[in-house]
Order: C-alpha cells, then sequence, then structure tokens
RNA sequence: GGUCUUGUAGUUCAAUGGAUAGAACAAAAGUUUCCUAAACUUUAGAUCCGGGUUCGAUUCCCGGCGGGACUACCA
C-alpha cells in the first residue's frame, strides 16, 4: 500500500478524532515536501482550519502530535506556516523498495479483455515526398502515448491513415514519367520515399518555370496558374485515376509501393509501428452516406445547389461544407467515413487522434459531428494536438528547402553519436557492431528525449546543434546513468554479491537514499497521470529527475566498496531499481538504453 | 475582424491553486590515487502589463500587448 494512501487514512481519523469533523480523502492535499525543509511528505493545513479554529502552526502542530502517536509510518513531524512536513521511518522506505524490488511491472497495469479499447491514430503522411522533422514528433508522441496508455491499463490500437491519393501524388507521377527515365529505387539506389519525393520537386520546378514564361507573355498571376499546361495534365492524371484507368493506377500503386517501403524503413528506424492501417484511396468515398443519413434526420441542411452543411452556430462555431454542390466528399466527410470504417473493424471505447494543432477546429468540428451522427466516442474525442517544430533560424519552408529530412536527421544523429563516443574512448575495445550500436541507440535516444521532454502542446525550436550536446537535461545522460548501474551490478556479480529479494529492516538510511526510493515508489502515479493528461512529457521529466538524483547519490557514496553488507545491499537493491526504472520509463517513450557505453 | 492557442533566467525547457518559481545550456570558480568525468560541487540570473476571485495565483476569471495556428466547394 502507498504511504500516501495510509498517511490520507491517518490524517482523515486525525481530523475526526482532534475536531470531530469527517472529511473527504480528497481534502487531504499531501504533496513532497520541498528539499529546503525536512521531511519526506508535506500536508498543506489551511483547509482544515475552518475545523481547528486555530492558527495553522498550532493546528500542523495538534495533527502531527496525533500522527506521531498513532501512525507508526511517522518518524518525526515539524510545522511550518501552514504546512506539516512529516518524515517517514527509514523501516517503511525499506519495505517499500522490497515491494518495488519485487514487483516486475513496477505498478504499471496490465490489459485484460475486459480493458477499454483505444485507438490512437498517429503519423498520416502523404505519399508524395518523405517524412520530415514534423513528422518525427508526430510519430514519437503518438508511439509514446500508446505505450503510456497501455500502461494504465487500456487496449491500445495503433493506426496510421495514409493519405495515398489526390493531387499531389499524381504531380509526382506526372514528373517521373516526363523527365524520369524510367529510374526505380533499384536502379538509382535511393530510398523509394525520397526518389518520388524528387520528383514532386522537380514538379514543381517545371511547373514554376512554366509560370513565369506564361507571365511574361503578360498573363496575371491567377490566369498563368489556370492555364498552365503541367498543371492541366496533373489535374487529367487525377480524373483518370478516379476513373480507374489501369494505366494510371498501375502507375500508381508502383509508386505508392516504393514510398511505402521507404517509410517502413523509417518506421523501424524510429521504433514505431502500427497495428492496423488504413489508405485514404479505400476509404475516401465513404461518410457520404452518412451525411446523406444525417441530412434525412434534420442534422443538416442542403443548400439550393445541392450542397450539403452543417449549422454549427448553435455550438459557436460556423457553417460547415460536407458535400460539395456536384456531391462529393471534403475531408470532413472521409474522417467521418473513416470513423464509421474503424468502428465497424473495431470497438472502439476512445479515439485519440494525434495531429498538428493547425487542426484544432477541423476536430472541434468532427467531434461534434461525430456525437450528432450518434457515435458513442465521438464527444469525448481526443486531438492530441502539438505544436510545430521550429528551427533556430526559423520555421521550416519545404519552398525554400528548410525542411529537415527524418533520414537525414537519424543519420547525423547517429554519426554525432559515434563521433563523440569515440572521442572520449567509449568505443575501445568495441567490435564494430557494438560500436554501431551505441551509436545508433545514443544517437536517436538524443533525438527522441530532446523531442518528448516539451509539452506537445506547445511549438518547439529543434536545435540540432544543441541536441547533440551530450550534456545535461538529454537522453544520452539518462542512458549513461543506465549504463553505469549495470556495470555496478556486473561487478557486484562478478565478486559474488548477491541481491536477496527482500532487505531486513533495520539498515539506516540517507535522506538521499530515501529520497530515491521515494521517487521510485512514485513512478506508477506519473504513469497513470501521464496517460490521463495525454502527457509524455511527464514521463521524460520524471525520468531526467531519477537519474539526475540518481549520479549524485552515485558520487556521495560507495556502493560496492561500503564496508557495512547491510547498507551495501541496501544500496545495490536500490540502484538496480533504479535501473530498472530508468529502463521502464524510457521504453514508454520508445527510448533504448545500452547496458554498457 | 472572428475562433483557438501560447507568453517564465541571455537560451532551451519545468512547476495537481501552495512554502524562498525548479532544471539544463551558455557565463564565472572548483573537483578525477576511488564502483564509467557523457559526471559532480559552488556563484550569478526570470513569471509580458493591469485588474479580479482566494488564507495563498506562473496556474483560475476579465481587459490590454506580443508570438503562432485556423478562419477553402484543398487534404
Amino acid at each position: 500500500m502507498k504511504i500516501e494512501n495510509i498517511l490520507t487514512d491517518a490524517i482523515v481519523k486525525c481530523i475526526h478524532a482532534l475536531y470531530g469533523q469527517e472529511v473527504a480523502a480528497g481534502q487531504v492535499q499531501l504533496q513532497k515536501t520541498k528539499k529546503e525543509f525536512e521531511g519526506h511528505l508535506t500536508l498543506v493545513v489551511f483547509p482544515f482550519l475552518r475545523l481547528s479554529k486555530k492558527s495553522p502552526e498550532q493546528t500542523g502542530e495538534e495533527i502531527g502530535s496525533y500522527l506521531l502517536e498513532n501512525e507508526p509510518a511517522v518518524a518525526a513531524f515539524n510545522a511550518v506556516k501552514g504546512f506539516l512536513n512529516l518524515t517517514i521511518a527509514s523501516d517503511c522506505w525499506i519495505g517499500l523498495l522490497n515491494d518495488i524490488h519485487a514487483d516486475g511491472r513496477y505498478g504499471l497495469a496490465t490489459p485484460t479483455e475486459a480493458s477499454p479499447l483505444v485507438m490512437i491514430e498517429y503519423s498520416s503522411p502523404n505519399t508524395n515526398k518523405p517524412l520530415h522533422l514534423g513528422h518525427v514528433r508526430n510519430n514519437l508522441l503518438g508511439n509514446a502515448l500508446a505505450n503510456i496508455l497501455e500502461a494504465n491499463g487500456n487496449r491500445v490500437v495503433k493506426t496510421n491513415i495514409v493519405n495515398d491519393r489526390g493531387i499531389h501524388i499524381c504531380k509526382s507521377m506526372l514528373a517521373w514519367k516526363k523527365y524520369g527515365n524510367g529510374e526505380t529505387p533499384a536502379s538509382s539506389g535511393k530510398k523509394g520515399d525520397h526518389l518520388v519525393g524528387d520528383y514532386y520537386v522537380a514538379f514543381d520546378k517545371h511547373y514554376k518555370a512554366e509560370i513565369a514564361e506564361l507571365e511574361a507573355k503578360g498573363l496575371s498571376k491567377e490566369e498563368a496558374e489556370a492555364q498552365s499546361p503541367l498543371m492541366q495534365e496533373a489535374r487529367e492524371m487525377l480524373r483518370k485515376w478516379e476513373a480507374g484507368d489501369p494505366e494510371t493506377r498501375e502507375l500508381w500503386r508502383t509508386m505508392n509501393n516504393w514510398v511505402y517501403d521507404g517509410f517502413d524503413e523509417t518506421y523501424r528506424r524510429l521504433g514505431v509501428s502500427f497495428d492496423k492501417i488504413y489508405y485514404e484511396s479505400e476509404t475516401y468515398l465513404k461518410g457520404k452516406e452518412k451525411v446523406l443519413e444525417g441530412l434525412k434526420k434534420g442534422l443538416f441542411y442542403q443548400k439550393d445547389d445541392g450542397s450539403v452543411w452543417a449549422d454549427l452556430t448553435p455550438e459557436g462555431l460556423d457553417q460547415k461544407l460536407l458535400l460539395r454542390s456536384d456531391g462529393t466528399s471534403v475531408y470532413m466527410t472521409q474522417d467521418i467515413g473513416t470513423a464509421e470504417t474503424r468502428f465497424a473493424d473495431y470497438p472502439i471505447d476512445k479515439m485519440v487522434y494525434v495531429v498538428g494543432n493547425e487542426q484544432n477546429y477541423h476536430f472541434q468540428v468532427l467531434s461534434i459531428l461525430l456525437d450528432k451522427l450518434g457515435f458513442e466516442w465521438g464527444k469525448s474525442l481526443v486531438h492530441f494536438s502539438y505544436g510545430m517544430v521550429e528551427l533556430p533560424e526559423g520555421k521550416m519552408k519545404s519552398r525554400e528547402g528548410t525542411v529537415v529530412d527524418a533520414d537525414d536527421l537519424m543519420d547525423e544523429m547517429e554519426a554525432t553519436a559515434k563521433e563523440t563516443s569515440a572521442e572520449l574512448g567509449k568505443l575501445d575495445g568495441c567490435t564494430e557492431q557494438e560500436a554501431a550500436d551505441i551509436a545508433r541507440i545514443v544517437g536517436l535516444g538524443a533525438l527522441k528525449y530532446f523531442i518528448l521532454k516539451v509539452d506537445a502542446r506547445k511549438n518547439m525550436t529543434f536545435n540540432p546543434k544543441e541536441s547533440i550536446d551530450f550534456n545535461g537535461n538529454t537522453g544520452p545522460f539518462i542512458q549513461y546513468t543506465y549504463a553505469r548501474i549495470q556495470s555496478i551490478l556486473r561487478k557486484a556479480a562478478e565478486s559474488g554479491i548477491a541481491i536477496p529479494p527482500a532487505l531486513p529492516a533495520g539498515t539506516a538510511l540517507t535522506a538521499k537514499e530515501e529520497g530515491l526510493v521515494q521517487m521510485l515508489a512514485d513512478f506508477a502515479a506519473i504513469v497513470r497521470q501521464a496517460g490521463s493528461d495525454y502527457s509524455p512529457s511527464a514521463i521524460a521529466n520524471y525520468v531526467y529527475d531519477l537519474a539526475k538524483e540518481y549520479n549524485q547519490f552515485y558520487h556521495d557514496f560507495s556502493i560496492l566498496h561500503e564496508k557495512d553488507g547491510q547498507t551495501r545491499l541496501f544500496r545495490l537493491c536500490l540502484s538496480a531499481n533504479v535501473g530498472k526504472m530508468l529502463k521502464a520509463g524510457t521504453a514508454l517513450l520508445g527510448i533504448e538504453v545500452p547496458e554498457r557505453m
């Protein structure tokens, strides 16, 4: 049982005994004691002043005395202003460490058949160009969130909706036909998504040249864009695709498959995966029926030109188009269709969309529409909205060529990790394979941690140089701490020291040791909180705090060289569990930790 | 214009309505006969402005000011 719960019960009893009043457990505010003060947990006594009718200090003293006398877990107390600082008995911490030591899951839940089913959509790329830094943030957040939700006891289905059709892919296809000489990934040695992306860029280049030429002939920009033969050709291609023209479809399939091969490699490297992939080409025609059904029910209305709209003014929003006057679907209609398809495939209790914050409005509307259409989870759908990734020199603009490519970025991170490790002599005596593994684990860990530690909602600045600085609040620092712990454990094992399944009470603990046990005990609660707040960054910050705290502990005390056997065992056991917790925490974030580095 | 979102040290990030607002980087000074110095220890440095609610506000509310996004019969 958690110490907080024991204390809360005791305090509720205490208030009743002292002041004859019942208080709800929720009224009891316990928080970690600040470093400057003596104690582990602090009770905020302000809420009880009404009951005691005494000063904050007096009330604190009274409650403290009662607890000291009646609750064995409380070893000492001091009252400062309205805060009652409680010191927990050392043996409690030893007991707690034993519990943690014995629990392989560290309090994390294991989903069962009866657990709620959460579907989480993330990544959602277009197939006309490779993944970039923005996608990296999306993928890392989505993957981490899925892990955290699962650790919270949800059945999680990870899904990806691939935007595989539309004018964008037609542009790449057209450029490939016109300028390509039949180049393939195999013939060029290029990764498929990069190859297709190159033709997308080529299209844009030729298109711009055309516009410039037409403008030189005296046309306005709008006229030039409308008349551009290249664009007209691309539109024609889209029409052919929609009509099912075999040749167009064949090329489309071929080029998309190149892209998927490329994406798969990038996903594998990033360490993300999906349980179910949806393709827009298969779902984009759906949704129309659902909208017409809504129209019949009077949820929507039709204009004279035949277009269908939803009136969202009662919700404080605008009119929203759902079907064009020619009867075709828009993005929103497709998302309704996709929702229906998914619900038919899985009994979804909750839907989470990991999509950038530029679509906040879209999801606000989608939530209302799904609710109106009778989807149980519509109202409570979560748009896990994240901010843009900017660069120190400003925003990424594909037109200006300032987009950071995901594959290039990972290459760079690994190369720098390798370089830095080599400089520090960490790779001496490693085989080629070991050195490559360390570079991969550290380089990607640096990238992942740098991105995940930031509150997702906020725009963030990704500084490639700083992220490769392995000092401070970084992934490599956490990994280093883990590797160091493993080293100690190896040495202990070599010396024949075995950590027993449970340590006896009676060892005198230092404040730092008690603090570390306290942090370990908080892990499950932090994960639970991160899950309900949809906040991977909370886990990231916890893991860093734990690593930092352990590093200080490591420097303050000898562990292997401790003469007192009992203390040595305690410190080894503590180290081992800090290591396990670092591993568990980083695993939730999708970050690997090395056994040595 | 409207809607949403954001504003914290020089910089990048923290802080369920709680104590003297925490870290890291950068700056200054130190620490390696010892389990991994990718480390540790010191020092200096911040809540955009004005109201309100509260015993208590970086946090909640209102009003300014400054970023960002959205506001397509594109996806």
